[in-house]
DNA sequence: GTTTGTTTTAAACATACGTTTAGGTCCAGT
DNA sequence: ACTGGACCTAAACGTATGTTTAAAACAAAC
């Protein structure tokens, strides 16, 4: 680790072994040994594990929540006409990269937090993050409406998340199948790649027909 | 709980509390005490908390997987046409809720059970799911991939993935979703809709056009 | 009724965890 | 040079965990 700062060390190594292990199987101790701090350095910083662990979300979610909104004020301001469905997907992917820094690895554990956020079931993880970043992902899902004007609003619901599961799932253990793929297919695999094949997955499922009324 | 079996009474808590709040969030003196057994029942009748996660998981995979490989096989010997990617999947959900008897609550709770085995870190997890039921899981693919015969096999992979996360992720945070569906749009959601909702998600996703060569 | 093997029990063990404490170090402001 | 506050450090605290032990309870076989 370059980083002299001990509050971004800390981050750093928190952030790349929660994605890794989850958070309940990464000790503060495994943490900070690693980060080469004090045990008492998390506590005394971030005042306890949990906070530790929204710290470690919010660094990189709030620029990326900021970035994403700015865009779809941007398009509603100047009056443009709506996106479409694949459009909106490929502004989440661009925002995300953009906000890394094109950092593919960064990029990819951030997409595996955000997969352990959702499976995790840290009660206080997802009050934290709905409270935080909830407006923006309402935002989002406006302009998705628009996007898919035909499809009832419970279907998109479903969909939405089912898209959400889709990518999540993909990338928070893209190492694995990365590996898979290299060894049954002798594919080499880049995340880039990985995600543009995303796009088109999620956008065929969302404009699916809509079946016979089922519940 | 009614069973008066130790062992059964073991599974059914530990099962239900594993997919409530994962495998190292849930204690084994919270298992115990919760199934009205001793604390050490566990270790003398499973060796371990490991070997008690892998007894939950083989009670209701294994059953599934004999089905799910009966299905198939008998296909292919009567030399029936070949499934359809719906029905593929289709196929799927009706051996699960089949194995489970229609009790959606279970079913509900395999699900969840199977997202965490995805998405926690365990890797002995893993391990002995592969070795025990990936033989019928690449069946199932050679199954997909005559369904899809225009798709690339490397792109197949992906797609299936991509399902597999969708309705892992869906349905491991149900309950959840379930509640925000009643909030937010005061609808009242039933696994059997969900599901059927999933398929053709997943169906038009499967199919959905080629990109570009993008690796 | 005694014996044999299985199952259950209460207690202890060793370890790992998050957190707190009290004292030290360092450096800018005066 | 001194002081105040921020930062760091080593050690301890209390608690919770998985596992093991040795004895007790039980049930079936003879």
């Amino acid at each position: 680790m370059s980083n002299p700062n001990t509050i971004d060390r800390i981050l750093d190594v928190a952030e790349a072994l929660f994605a890794e292990k989850g958070f309940t199987e990464t000790s503060l101790r495994t943490i900070t040994s690693k980060a080469g701090v004090n045990l008492a350095a998390v506590n005394y910083h971030f005042g306890s594990k949990t906070q530790l662990v929204h710290a470690v979300f919010a660094r990189t979610l709030t620029p990326f929540c900021d970035a994403l909104e700015k865009r779809l004020i941007a398009n509603v301001r100047d009056g443009d006409e709506a996106f479409s469905v694949e459009e909106l997907f490929e502004m989440l992917v661009e925002t995300a990269v953009e906000v890394h820094g094109g950092d593919t690895g960064r990029f990819s554990t951030f997409m595996q937090l955000l997969g352990l956020a959702y499976t995790q079931v840290q009660s206080h993880l997802r009050t934290f993050l709905g409270e935080r970043y909830g407006s923006v992902f309402q935002r989002f899902v406006v302009h998705l409406k628009m996007a898919a004007p035909d499809l009832p609003p419970q279907e998109l619901f479903w969909r939405i998340h089912f898209s959400l599961g889709a990518a999540v799932f993909t990338l928070s253990s893209y190492d694995t199948l990365k590996g898979i793929m290299n060894n049954d297919y002798n594919m080499n695999i880049t995340l880039a790649g990985t995600v543009k094949r995303l796009v088109p997955f999620m956008s065929a499922g969302i404009r699916a027909e809509v079946p016979a009324k089922v519940d």
